[in-house]
DNA sequence: CATGAATGAGTTTTCATTCAT
DNA sequence: GATGAATGAAAACTCATTCAT
């Protein structure tokens, strides 16, 4: 049982992380905090209430958003579903966060050590899921004799590199304009 | 015939792109003027002398970059050289100006404008040569029916995801590290 | 009669006058009103209820302060004490106060008006005292002719500058350590 | 030789330090580095071209006027001068710093650690020469049985008393006002 | 041409104070 | 009466850029 107070104060908590979570996808993360105190209505004094530093703020959106991210991707490799079908949703979990996923994957290197472990985390999920549908699959005999990790990585890799050079390939989602193509070449490639 | 002025000059212009790629290389691309001003040994104000702002820096150091990296791999697909010596030339040339190369890489998204037809640049020529290596191998049966530009952006992306990645896969330099695990991999993935 | 309501008032009113007090006397008068609160477990909001602004707090506090260190004071000089038991009388009050008096007479001059007619009551009180007990004093003929205002302030003087400079002469308590040779010599200094 | 620039830095530097004293004198220690500019009549980023920290500023500043005061102080007791005269250039020497010192010892405690030194610094000077003086004096053996140190302390602990209490006994200068009543009492104490 | 002191807009963070609950 | 989330006006400090020397 929430008091109204409680509620308020969860509800300013969340418009921050909203705000916050749209700026970085727009702005990249050297988005500054009065950028964010405008986009989520509130007093710039505001965001210190709820998040003590920047680094802090940043720590629990991508906590936030690593676990969402995650709850969905859970949701992935139910039953006996084909790898096909998993590559499938796995990019469609991806474009539903596209724009701050390609700034989370290409500037996690200046971002605090926190992102890393959010990052680690989200690939060990898709690894794992990845990993259940490959053994699984009637076909396995059909993949090539290559380790699991290069399996895993180089789908990843092909995925990132389309996002973070999303330039090269579309005006606007590269994910949606690419998809079939990326996971028809990608099995192409795994296949014997 | 060029003047004492313009040698110096020129001779300054060079020492702050050395010093400006040295410190981009180890600080990222958030690394000030200042810093750059004392590794290249010079006025903090020289550095607008030769160049009107910050970004025209990168722009020319990019540009520079660009040039350098890409004759380094013109020399690479002579003749009748097999897939996987150019896939090792590759990443030796990558692997010296490994630290640079990954800032780009993974920072690109913030960088002018610029930065992207450098990097364009650089790709393409890459590209051109992978396509002649595999055009010309006279396995080329044995390779996969797969779009050119598919086989070119895993490779590519397989590379760029343990560079940006680094942290999960090596202390030091990963293409090091990770060298023949990588070639000897993707051409198990686009070999039939 | 008092309403409960007014009951409890007072009682927290107390509560952070009390926390005030122990803040300022171990963190100086710079201390938040934060600081305050959270020593006073009450919420932040509710010094405000009680003191409009902070200097009023303050204000309220030394008024107390200045209350409750006379009423002690005025006990001091009881019948024919000698000057050496009512100094060290004086002493022995300060002592149950040192750490804020200490802060008081340090910050005297960026802390609110208020402040100084607090001071300058304490130090009537003591300075009447003195007074008396020099005046009843056998001995009174042993005490050079000086202004009692002269007497007066070099007593204070020499005990605020020990106060002021605690660290130069001791670890603790700097009253505690060097009461008696204060006294000795200041009375050796006063007489004849 | 000094160039024209290096000349114009020192004068900047200057510039800020005489700002920074007056403020000082006129706000207290608690005055911002703003106010400190605009007195300077130099913009707020110049303070941190010559002080990367408001507390270097203040250790700097601490320091010249700790050299300053004891070159004065040096020049003080200079051959058979009489106690008198010793005490009354002391009290010219802080006059001259009046504003200044009142916030010095008022403060001390909240200042950088730095300030103690400057501050231990300008007493063993004082203590210095009142040593020398008194041993010299011919009436030497006019004066108490009474330690140094106290003698010493008694004295500053009069002139401080005053100082930090100038609301009391002045509208202006303290020193100026009780100078002669200072010494001629002082004198008087600490004569058998 | 090179210098480096000066600039000022911009950054994150703090804190007394307010006010709806 | 008490609460504590929200406010916004400071604070110290940074940094690309300018310009007199």
């Amino acid at each position: 049982m929430k008091t109204k107070r409680q509620i308020q104060k969860e509800a300013t908590r969340k418009l921050i992380l909203d705000a916050a979570y749209q700026v970085y996808a727009d702005e990249g993360f050297s988005a500054t905090t009065n950028q964010i105190a405008k986009a989520a209505n509130v007093s710039h004094g505001t965001i210190f209430v709820h998040f003590p530093t920047v680094d802090n703020l940043i720590s629990c959106l991508l906590e936030r958003f690593g676990s969402e991210i995650n709850e969905h991707l859970h949701l992935l490799s139910e039953k006996d579903e084909s790898l096909e079908t998993f590559l499938a949703a796995h990019i469609n979990v991806l474009i539903s966060y596209e724009d701050f996923y390609k700034r989370l994957i290409s500037e996690i290197n200046i971002l605090p050590q926190e992102a890393k472990y959010v990052f680690i985390n989200i690939q060990s999920v898709v690894s794992f899921h990845l990993n259940q549908v490959i053994e699984r699959d009637k076909e396995k005999k059909a993949i090539k004799e290559i380790p699991m990790h290069i399996i895993f990585n180089s789908w990843l890799g092909l995925i990132h590199y389309y996002l973070t050079n999303n330039y090269l390939f579309a005006a606007g989602s590269v994910l949606t304009d690419h998809k079939d193509e990326l996971i028809l070449n990608y099995i192409k490639l795994i296949r014997k």
